[in-house]
DNA sequence: GGTTCAAGCGCG
DNA sequence: AAAGCGCGCTTGAACC
């Protein structure tokens, strides 16, 4: 028998797994049961252990990815940490940066944003963020062009708000914050070409339910479904799908008999040309705003762009001037 | 000393 | 059996 090695993360976790008596739901090819993840993650609703353990994981991988890590990548020369931008990564388009990544610094927790703190501009300056609202839902809008979806927009509505009146049948202001999260699984999960299956684990609810948002969803917004099952026809007659702009991304497997593979292809076609038009749209607005930066005396550079947001150095007597530019080329394109 | 893989985490 | 897109980095295991 080989040794039993209790700081094994996999040995750990089995051990944990048969203590709290969480179900095996299915098993790997070698026989090993096995649960899945979102049921391991929702144990530490009842068990105090996974949620010490959860909690380690994400302090651990703060630690070591970016606090005990970035300080080593400063440039002796500039005392900077500079990120490469490679533009033939991801397939959709989008620039993917390396070594180190600079486009997932934390936010979304409070250590995380900790961390974002330590990314300062030199004296003098100010750092000026500035993003994309809910891009990757307006181009559904444009490409679909469904009138409801077109008009929450255009009413510059809180859209997965808009979304939850409609498909729950209330009046927007009277939306819960539960209808609200509902709403917005159902935008994210149109983005990215979940079925109703997906949908109703992400929401905790049964399938039947699940179905019933989408059914529900697709009849308020009957140009969405129409653009869903155009964009399948379309990517298998041509075993492509391009964006706005004409990028292509080839899927030869949307043919596979292998239907896991299959799928697969069926959600990068819907995914591909919002994720992918969006890519395209911010490399114009990149372009624009750099090159208003370069003019003389603009006291402003860009430097950095994370998919969906743009960062910039901008002298601080400067700041509302550039803060108005650059939306104004973000939106126009100058 | 190195590589490769899977798991698990960070981000949009 | 799997059933939500796109990425990169760190870790540990297994192996050379």
């Amino acid at each position: 028998m080989r040794p039993f090695n209790l700081e094994s993360p996999k040995q750990l976790q089995q051990i944990l797994f048969e203590k709290l008596q969480l179900p095996v739901l299915r098993k790997t090819p070698s026989g090993t049961p096995s649960r899945p993840k979102t049921c391991w993650r929702n144990s530490r609703r009842r068990h105090l252990l996974p949620r010490h353990i959860l909690e380690y994981r994400g302090l651990a991988k703060l630690r070591s990815t970016y606090t005990e890590k970035l300080p080593e990548q400063i440039d002796p020369d500039t005392g900077r940490v500079h990120t490469s931008y490679h533009q033939a990564v991801a397939a959709t388009g989008r620039l993917s940066s390396m070594d180190p990544n600079l486009q997932n610094i934390p936010i979304r927790s409070p250590e995380g944003r900790r961390i974002r703190q330590a990314f300062i501009a030199p004296p003098g300056y100010r750092l000026l963020a500035a993003d994309y609202s809910q891009i990757e839902l307006r181009i559904m809008a444009h490409l679909s062009g469904d009138e409801g979806l077109l008009r929450a927009f255009a009413e510059e509505r809180d859209i997965h708000q808009a979304t939850a009146a409609e498909v729950f049948g209330v009046a927007a202001d009277a939306v819960s914050h539960d209808q609200r999260r509902s709403a917005k699984a159902i935008n994210f999960g149109l983005i990215y070409g979940m079925s109703a299956f997906g949908l109703a684990r992400q929401l905790g609810v049964s399938r039947s339910a699940a179905q019933t948002y989408v059914d529900l969803y697709f009849t308020r917004y009957p140009g969405v479904r129409r653009y869903m099952e155009a964009t399948r026809a379309q990517a298998r007659n041509d075993g492509y799908v391009e964006t706005v702009f004409g990028r292509r991304l080839y899927l030869p497997e949307i043919r596979s008999r292998n239907r896991q593979l299959q799928q697969y292809a069926e959600r990068s076609a819907i995914n591909a040309p919002m994720q992918g038009t969006a890519a395209d749209i911010i490399k114009r607005a990149m372009i624009a705003v750099d090159q208003w930066c370069q003019r003389d005396d603009i006291p402003a550079r860009l430097i950095m762009q994370v998919h969906d947001e743009l960062v910039l150095e901008v002298r601080e007597d400067f700041l509302s001037k550039a803060a108005a530019e650059v939306g104004r080329l973000m939106s126009e394109g100058g």
